[in-house]
DNA sequence: GATGAATGAGGATTCATTCAT
DNA sequence: AATGAATGAATCCTCATTCAT
């Protein structure tokens, strides 16, 4: 079957995304050499413009291929009508995406200090629907007790700053503290952590 | 008297300094020139190498600078015998530093995504004792009813996240919610915010 | 019939041949890139090997294919017995053959710019005796009076200049005078000027 | 004096200038690499960017530097108030010039062979004046018993191509004929032979 | 202190060409 | 006969750095 072919063999435009991933992922795009990128795949620089139209069009592939699903798993969650845990239950699946796809919250965050023009490009068809069902939700909770309206958008940028930032500190952590925050284990701690700040900040749902 | 000059005309250094951290803060280490930062103060290239050694020594210099403050900001609160609302009263001036110094929070970032060496050696002398104490304040107070031993050292990344994320972010959220998260309202709101979020997650101190 | 075929559906080698014929004579040999030669037959640039052996063996073979009926046009009128208006006839018939190959012209002005070496070869077996026979028919005729025997070949080379400098130069003409010199009206024109020409500058012919 | 100091050690800027005349000249712009033209004057290709913006940048400046004198020399000639002999005194100073700098002639060539865009922005402001005031002239003259005033844009055209493709042909020549068009002896008899032409062409005018 | 000029290293990209399919 | 993929060489150009002035 093609489909048990590719998964072994894959095809090299795909070789190339992962290694231009891992490289932005890890020095940014200023920072990333194309022919490390092409390196990273046994292959000479020229042949990578085979496949990609430059190193911009590559790193827009590498965003979307790596955002896509991220967006595609929040837009479904929060399209779904308000299930009870609904909200615990998107921030695990999110980190699991993460913890499974290390290179992607440090690329967002890169995207993001770099200006984010390319993210809200990328992300536009999502991030509408995403923060306007976002805000909805939380207004229909009894965030409201807590948080009001003018203050959710900060909620939703802390939520995403939580998750990301802590993928995105990683290295740092590892520097500093001396543990792998990509073991299970320590998976495991931040998922559980997450789920407790969430229950903390967002009061239950009106259900409950 | 120098000083008084001083506060009129920037040193040549200084300004170097403050040119290289915008470039820094906006595009990261690789993403800038050498030759942009000159042009920011209106020098040659040339001139820089006349006040530092190269471009990696600036950037460890525009790090430093940008960050001792900060370091001795919160060393200082740490070291203090646990005030009742020490947390707060942190978190409120370090985002009110942030908030005059904008590019700091991202520098950070860049930092913290390239490997956060430099920002373990820059900071290693305060690091130690911030987290330490941090730690064991965290776990002298009601936080243990909370959170685990273990669970402490993400709590204290969660807050790096929440209050550098903010700023990080700033360029994307204005992309998103076209409002600009650096004008004096948005400040109040999202240190407002802060003081929530801190109470909801850290139970208030024993004394209280 | 093959031809019958050829008639209609051009071979692809044609094609490729009127395809490197336009480019090479509005860009240049070094200025035209073999994808764009592919490109404008609809085929890969790799397909070209598979019709020529190179780069360099296409712009030959569309610099002979160029220049053979002009040789033999010229060679023909040449080896005539001197009719009476031999010149204007050849005159004519050059210029409506360049007329219909508009390419031609700045083919043959590029080669001789770079050097000419490739027009010498190509031409070689024709060129000596239409210079040589050239300059015997004017020596014979009446120029004599008019032209030394060593101007004779300036005065070769100043008819070439003349016929193919007007088309070389079209598209500056067209620039700076706002009018199509490939026109069938401005071509009418320009042979009536070189036949003013002409007879300004060779007087006629003893016979008349 | 600065001035003889100058003739003795041209700036590097000039000495540049040369060298990408000289290759400019002899395989056009696309055929010519800028490390060529660096090394020509001895300097690192890099060294080339301290001195001019680009490739065709430098180009252009070739351009106008070479131009500029051949325009001006027209432009005046063309202003005085139709001196007798002024055609041939003009055609021989031009000549005399292009002599002198071979190169001249194959960069307009080159350059009208591209589409001459940048031809007519260089000489824009020249080419007006010296097309009017030529027709002027030429259409006061005698000329009239022979050419149209439709004719008049060719025979400018004419003699352009008669005056500049003498030397843009003079490779093709060497190969050709085995002799040197840029000899004194050769350029005396072209000198001579355009006069003749000329007078053939035009009539002599009025006051004659 | 400042700068114009120089440069080696390296940047992205293009090119002509090859080859397996 | 056509092509997608691969590549070494070469393209223009940028970069951080040095140095004489």
């Amino acid at each position: 079957m093609s489909t048990a072919a590719n998964s072994d063999v894959k095809s090299t435009r795909q070789r190339i995304l992962d290694s231009a991933e891992h490289l932005f992922a890890d020095k940014g795009l200023a920072g990333t050499a194309v022919r490390d990128i092409a390196a990273g795949v046994g292959l000479n620089a020229a042949s990578l413009y085979n496949h990609f139209a430059g190193k911009e069009e590559l790193y827009e592939a590498v965003l979307e291929r790596g955002l896509r699903p991220i967006l595609e798993l929040v837009s479904e969650l929060v399209s779904e009508e308000s299930p009870a845990d609904a909200d615990e239950r998107a921030l695990d699946r999110v980190v699991l995406h993460l913890a499974q796809h290390p290179n992607l919250a440090k690329l967002v965050q890169y995207e993001a200090l770099a200006g984010g023009e390319r993210l809200v490009r990328i992300g536009g068809r999502w991030l509408e629907p995403i923060y306007s069902r976002g805000l909805e939700a939380l207004s229909k909770s009894k965030a409201e007790e807590r948080w009001t309206p003018e203050e959710l958008p900060l909620l939703l940028v802390a939520f995403q700053n939580l998750v990301l930032g802590y993928f995105a500190m990683a290295p740092l952590m590892q520097q500093a503290f001396g543990l792998d925050p990509t073991s299970d284990e320590a998976l495991q701690r931040q998922m559980s952590f997450l789920r407790k700040a969430t229950r903390l900040l967002l009061p239950p749902r009106e259900g409950l």
